[in-house]
DNA sequence: TCAAAAGTGTTCTTATTACACCCATGG
DNA sequence: CCATGGGTGTAATAAGAACACTTTTGA
């Protein structure tokens, strides 16, 4: 700690958000800190940024630290530069986000990684640092981008049902959508390729499985193809609450 | 320089990307280079960020440092922190930008304002450092932000005409719109108070004066009333080329 | 009287919304 | 045979796009 102390006199350091989606519900991966300052507070996971490291690397660092995975869906959210955001020092923190598929992820068994665990974003108490200001900040973030490309998808099993991908989008962004109008909208956009696969096991009618066809999205793009959900107001149903 | 150099091992800046619109053109303002590296190149506006100063006063310091100006339109793009971005030493750098009425401003004459100049976005060369990204990050922001918040009014003078308003979008977005649904489109939204003023000294048939109502708009954002202007590949008219 | 920009409505097309029933499976 | 979620279409409404002529002023 006196050795972290001295180097703390001013710093940057990355902090990422890391998104997932299970259960139906979108949550978000914290550590329980083991030492001070705010010990025992559950925290983001980020770490100090090399000397030699490009801040986008570090991010990349720290969440294969932790989670082993790399190629992940990741982007800078925005600097947190408040003078007494860290009391050891003056620190200035990029925040990312990033977009796993928990399903696919064990997380690693690093002293590190022993503490994070899952939170449902329903029901995260206060963090350590200025944390929740910037979860708060990177959820507003993921919820507009969400609506402006094809992300959706980092956080679902490469095949997936409509219905899981309705699931997700109401997770995110907070409010029930129509399940007919939401089938017409993303299939019109045809980004979705049928598989001609089926759901397996369940006591119901089983779906099909869809995968997002990333090919076809950047053919369109090319063409001035624009990713768009209509405005979460008034959405592609009702509105919750 | 010697000094500097010390300094710059590892330090924080703010670089702030000014707007103006001026003769139908957007325009941001740039400081010629008095000293190494980069001497002689044009580079944004910046510094490093004082010990016990927040990165947000950082940049609202640069801001008046410059202009003079207060309580203007400013927000955090993002930060940039490539290792070999400054060639002194480590900085990363938060980048903001900000949106002036230059009509209302005359320049500073402190030593750092005598360099600086209007350049329209359209003709700025290769900048200093790697702000010809920061810069390209930064209009690409501002064309997202017009199109979903009321910030177009903060480059106009207080009473405009809806044609300069309707001129500045359409520099911003880079694309020609109608008149005719501009105009509908506007005012449909209840924003703009009608002030029974008259343009004067004109060759032609002078045009009404608007305001823009903040204090509306900041009734209506509470009832749920979202400000948005349609994608500008299809925008409100033809697009460009 | 000319040039220059202001101002104004309607029709067509496309996108969004609201809404209810039958189907396939496992237990 | 029941419970569970899968899957489907249509009509009404709202928003966006296309488009041309008259008006007012100063020079």
């Amino acid at each position: 700690m006196a050795e972290e102390t001295k180097f703390f006199k001013t710093a940057f350091s990355v902090d990422n958000v890391i998104f997932g989606f299970d259960d139906g519900d979108l949550k978000v991966l914290l550590i329980e800190r083991g030492e001070d300052p705010y010990v025992g507070m559950w925290a983001l996971p980020g770490d100090l940024v090399y000397p030699n490291e490009d801040i986008d690397s570090s991010a990349t660092r720290v969440l294969k630290e932790l989670t082993g995975l790399e190629n992940v869906y990741l982007e800078q959210v925005k600097a947190f530069g408040a003078v007494e955001r860290h009391p050891l020092g003056r620190v200035i923190t990029i925040a990312y986000y990033s977009l796993i598929k928990i399903s696919s992820n064990k997380l690693k068994t690093s002293s590190f990684a022993k503490k994070a665990k899952w939170h449902s974003i329903k029901q995260v108490e206060t963090l350590a640092f200025d944390h929740s200001e910037i979860l708060k900040a990177s959820i507003l973030l993921l919820k507009k981008s969400i609506r402006n490309r094809p992300i959706g998808f980092e956080l679902l099993p490469p095949k997936f049902t409509l219905t899981q991908l309705q699931h997700l989008y109401e997770a995110v962004l907070d409010a029930e959508l129509d399940k007919r109008n939401f089938r017409k909208k993303i299939l019109s956009m045809g980004l979705l390729e049928d598989i001609d696969e089926m759901q397996e096991g369940v006591a119901h009618r089983p779906a099909r499985l869809y995968r997002f066809d990333k090919q076809k999205y950047e053919t369109l793009m090319a063409e001035g193809f624009v990713f768009e959900l209509s405005d979460s107001k008034k959405l592609m149903g009702t509105t919750k609450q």
